[in-house]
DNA sequence: GATACCATGCAGGAAGGATGCACCGTAAAC
DNA sequence: GTTTACGGTGCATCCTTCCTGCATGGTATC
């Protein structure tokens, strides 16, 4: 493996700020879509320019899709995790399955119930 | 989740300039196990002072483990990876066959020889 | 004293992210 | 005709994090 490899830059955007509770609401969505403006509002605090680029960077990557609806009164415009997308999601999940067995103590994860995050 | 959420802040280490390269190298070695010079020799260009800091942070988040031999001439500092650290490398491994589905394309990948890769 | 090994401290610079403001387009409602 | 809701983009500035280079430190053997 090298920097630069598919791996290493597929984990770069990851961590970004903002990158995966933007996948995780997206996944929560009925058919894991969700329309820009509830993004905007379900993560409180993330700036409409913020939201903007992370979700170019996805749908760039393939991880999510981008429907405009042209036809209704203010666009309407959805985004939609792909097969791609949905696949990283799980590969999240095991990464909680390990923090749950390696990392019980964690204070963050501490104050809240844990059976209320979706991943 | 959360931002300070266990899953979101190991994401974020993982994706440090030097941190998966540096737990690959240990899984590349007998028994998990290298030395520091070792590692930074493998690494070419990091410097020791990286190379020391990720080991450090590693070590503190319990995927590594420092061994060090004060009897020996010059001191010997040997590093392995844990349960955990194996574990996690197992996720990269699905990241990995991620990587492969729906990336096949990526130039870096594309010039080296993927079977070289230990991933 | 030179060398091998492991490590830390300080300073500079680049990259990432937050913030504020202005601006575009559409279409409905007032 | 102006305002409002929606979904954006562009520019400029600031702050923090991260990376790098260079110097320095300790120890113990030769």
């Amino acid at each position: 493996m090298q920097e630069g490899c598919t791996v290493n830059l597929t984990v770069k955007y990851i961590a970004r700020k903002w990158t995966m509770l933007i996948l995780l609401e997206l996944y929560k969505g009925e058919g894991h879509v969700r329309r820009f403006s509830e993004l905007k509002s379900c993560l409180g605090e993330i700036t409409q320019k913020v939201l903007s680029a992370r979700l170019r960077e996805l749908e760039k990557e393939g991880l999510i899709e981008n429907r405009v609806d042209k036809t209704t009164f203010p666009v309407k415009s959805e985004y939609i995790l792909t097969e791609s997308g949905l696949e990283i999601i799980n590969i999240i999940k095991d990464m909680k399955r390990w923090a749950l067995k390696w990392k019980i103590s964690n204070i963050e994860c501490g104050c809240q119930d844990c059976s209320q995050c979706v991943l």
